[in-house]
DNA sequence: TCAAAAGTGTTATCCTTACACCCATGT
DNA sequence: ACATGGGTGTAAGGATAACACTTTTGA
């Protein structure tokens, strides 16, 4: 009943992998989510999450042994952390010719400001989560890819034996439900549970890597990545889209100072929506979690714009102050 | 930056342990929360969840594993079962003594039904929830030790350092925004905020036990936990009372046909809080989620109620099910 | 003077909350 | 008949989603 079961301990390693995400700083343009991958994989291989070992005589907790490891390695310095989920799956490494290496990979989400690192980190390097994603990205609406690539293939599956009478949930319904098919409503936070339908349908190149699928992939559904990191980072973009909502997280991505509608662009990047300007407007000003500076920003072509800051007291005033966005167009 | 990044791998023993959630049964009368603890620690020392090693060799994942040994030592089949967390701190267990035993423990939330138990689990025994966190039952009302033993304490606590110009936030402002104290709405889901508030105020046994707190506790809060069982088990309610708004575990816990009263007074239950009759089942229409058998229960004293089935339909009709209370009396 | 972006005011609709009352059965 | 719990209709208030228009600057 209590601790020790069985007869001798059972040892396996610890992984850590982190979700690092910052956003694109350029002032004038859309910013974009970025993702930090390793550097040497990122030329031809698959792109791969960066992750260590987790040293129990050195550091006292996970957090601090990742963000040791982080800054060592990448020079990227962390500010919110944030654990995922703990992925024990035996095999789940089995492909790469390891003989049962008995990892154990607890993922995190971690944010941070593109303008806090130096140029580029020597061993990693950031690129637009969407690259992994393509089919969440909304903000120009619809992605063409959707309905080009995509939709035909899980049709394809679905039609296979999601029929009517499917084991659980029919597969139809589910393609319905998650990707807002035939009236559905694409909810952005189902990030992982389109991941996983894709990879069920055997549509990514890793479902054909695991032996998941016979059907090699016509086109690539977004760029691949080493093990299960791409299914992490589903669940980061998730995470981070959901706590978005009730926690002042954006804010960790945003500079110290910026203007209302990098603040939209920066709140569309990360749900993958087009936000209604005045909604969002009122949104903040509800929210009551940005203050003005007095101070204007001259940077953009037109009318300059107020420059605004995140008020941190809004932590100790209202138990979930996030931006509910949830405007359709 | 790929997976091993020291000379050695640095292999720790994985720990599950998990917080089983069911509902007790008896027709009539109030429904309670119950939580599975160890049968033997449940008498004299500290009441501890069950948990067990993970075999790697045997068990694919963590999920099957867990689920094998709960059915093995207590005899209870899990339905739901979800991860919570995985803790990684070195040193909780240290009071044990036991010597740098790096454990990594995998935290659980499972659902059972009662009715499904043969009498009693052979080694385990379940217990009310409240007993181990007696200020999150609101149901009739405010705890009237939450005025009588712990806003006291608290009180005392913020008052030593949480002035004005607290570390991040004050302690005054974070007792206001937790338990609701003037005017704040006291919130039932954050069940581990509560717990970690007042461990760090001093004011459980636990924290005394591990050398936190230098005043031992005038009266003891709650039933204590060995190791951090009792963080787990607030982790566990807490994601049960906000997974209940938008998933329909509620029904995980149900007998196969119920009353829409007994639904409520489950979902009361759960959630420590009081809930509107006639809009509570205005939810349950709305979100469409049961179904009319046709036949009456006789078994309460009054008018017979109509019996309803969970319906399975709507998971793939909605994208997000579940009984979204929040009605405040 | 025109383009480009910032910024505002108003209304329809739905959802949430709360009210008070009637119904069917066992004793 | 009456106590006990089951079951419903309706209205006030607030939050949300969508509408179109004015303002201020740089080129």
């Amino acid at each position: 009943m209590t601790q020790s079961q069985l007869p001798h301990p059972l040892p396996v390693e610890i992984g850590l992998t982190a979700a690092i995400v910052a956003v694109s700083g350029a002032v004038g343009d859309a910013p974009e989510p970025m993702i930090l991958v390793a550097r040497a994989a990122s030329a031809i291989s698959e792109a791969a999450l960066p992750s260590g070992s987790f040293d129990p005589v050195a550091h006292r907790t996970f957090e601090i042994g990742l963000r040791a490891w982080v800054a060592e390695q990448t020079g990227v310095p962390l500010g919110y952390v944030e654990q995922l989920y703990t992925f024990g799956d035996r095999g789940r490494l089995a492909q790469a010719g390891d003989r049962d290496p008995h990892v154990v990979s607890v993922g995190y989400l971690a944010l941070t400001r593109t303008g806090e690192i130096a140029q580029e980190a020597p061993d990693a390097v950031f690129r637009p989560w969407y690259s992994f994603f393509p089919w969440e990205d909304w903000r120009a609406g619809r992605p063409e890819l959707l309905d080009r690539l995509l939709m035909p293939g899980l049709e394809a599956w679905a039609a296979q034996a999601g029929g009517v009478s499917g084991p659980r949930s029919s597969r139809r319904e589910r393609l319905r439900l998650l990707f807002g098919a035939e009236g559905g409503r694409f909810d952005e936070d189902n990030v992982l549970e389109r991941y996983e339908l894709i990879y069920e349908a055997g549509l990514v190149a890793e479902a054909l890597r695991d032996g998941r699928s016979s059907a090699p992939a016509s086109a690539p559904l977004g760029q691949p990545m080493l093990h299960d990191h791409r299914r992490i980072l589903a669940t980061a973009m998730g995470r981070l889209r959901a706590k978005m909502k009730y926690r002042p997280v954006i804010f960790e991505l945003m500079p110290e100072t910026f203007t209302l509608t990098a603040l939209q662009r920066t709140a569309e990047a990360i749900s993958g929506r087009h936000l209604h300007k005045q909604n969002f407007r009122r949104l903040v000003e509800a929210a009551a979690v940005v203050e003005a500076t007095g101070d204007m920003s001259h940077a953009t072509g037109g009318r300059p714009a107020a420059l605004f800051r995140f008020r941190r007291e809004v932590l100790q005033e209202r138990p979930a102050p996030g931006l509910r966005v949830g405007a359709r167009v």
